[in-house]
DNA sequence: CGTCAGCTAGAACGAACGCTCTATCCAGAA
DNA sequence: TTCTGGATAGAGCGTTCGTTCTAGCTGACG
């Protein structure tokens, strides 16, 4: 024990390649995981300090704030994640309905690969604690705003009017995250990708 | 017999004079708000209990099956709940797309009167805990796919071929679901406004 | 070598959890 | 009246919760 720890002290400020990734960040990932899976009330400190090989005084060493801290860092890398996933698929395609379609099919995908598990890494968490966690809640319509603003940019890169990219984006943000939750429920990629067609049409008509 | 006689006597006492709801509803009515607002790990027996002017043994008493049983029974009184405010404003318009903006607007003057915590109200309860609790996640797809049917059998009824009816009726939910969940975290009807825009229109594509 | 800050280790606390249990109440059947 | 069984009442079970606390270990620096 005292031996492998000695070892993880050893690449404590940057992860070696054969080290992994340091403790701070084991924590995160599992914490976010966790939530994502089981919500806020349903994931225990003891259950994600198991999980990432961290120790519960490591957790409150790095979150001296407790599960609530934790929880808002999970979000800020659940958000984090998705945006690298809808960068992606919007920089694949150069037509923004064709890339909104590529969207809903790579979200798709990583649901199905889960088995139906990992919807969307901050809904679980947010809903839960709506009205009880403000820091949870700002953190959640934070993430929200700045995906909005990705799709938005690419509307607008795109040549489509200010005020139609606006709205679109808020409905593409929105029924891409309504059919995520209904493939989940339901266990069928069929919402999602009914949800990409018919947003592709949508934006479709405004060029 | 016996049995015969009991649920009959049961009828006799549920409704005395004057005393408001069994405590049977009651019971039910408690645990579907407040799971709606704190999910199904945030929700505790005795918080049911006590909110429900219960007690433990009544709650174990009508819902031997424990707090599983009465989460299923939470889940099918939003479904419910959901299918009589879902149908009123279907009925309003003659117009599907008229009807569905209407249904929009319904929502979010709910959402926006309770103060953005009180959303849909399965979907909390349904999502904390996917892939654990399967008779959940059994009653929260038979409510999505009940709340569809609806919507397509509206369209159907006013001429919309039955592939687009599908289809429509599947981004309808999953579209206002999901404006639903950004307007309650942004804390603002915008979401749902514009949504409510873009599916109308979605529909009168279709005519 | 000694010191120190950063990090790990895990026992322990009070509170709350889901649930079981026995006791009691009371309307109607016999 | 006595009896019966649905419904209510709540103490208490073992467990787990979030959190606090002290102790120990490590590599870096003087």
């Amino acid at each position: 024990m005292n031996a492998l720890f000695g070892k993880l002290a050893c690449v404590k400020t940057k992860e070696k390649a054969a080290g992994g990734p340091d403790t701070r960040t084991r924590i995160v990932r599992t914490a976010s995981r966790l939530m994502q899976r089981q919500g806020y009330d349903g994931t225990g400190i003891k259950q994600i300090s198991q999980e990432a090989e961290a120790t519960l005084g490591s957790v409150y060493h790095f979150f001296p704030g407790g599960k609530q801290e934790l929880a808002v860092a999970a979000i800020r890398h659940g958000d984090e994640e998705f945006v690298h996933e809808l960068s992606a698929a919007l920089d694949s395609e150069e037509d923004p309905a064709a890339a909104v379609l590529a969207l809903s099919a790579s979200i798709a995908a990583g649901l199905r690969a889960s088995d139906w598990i990992d919807g969307c890494p901050i809904t679980t968490t947010s809903l839960g604690t709506a009205g009880r966690v403000p820091d949870i809640q700002e953190a959640a319509a934070a993430a929200f705003a700045r995906w909005r603003g990705l799709v938005h940019d690419k509307l607008r890169a795109s040549g489509i009017a200010e005020e139609d990219a606006h709205a679109l984006a808020h409905t593409v943000i929105s029924t891409l995250e309504g059919a995520e939750l209904a493939s989940q429920v339901s266990r069928s990629v069929e919402p999602l990708e009914i949800a990409g067609r018919h947003l592709a049409r949508l934006i479709a008509l405004h060029r």
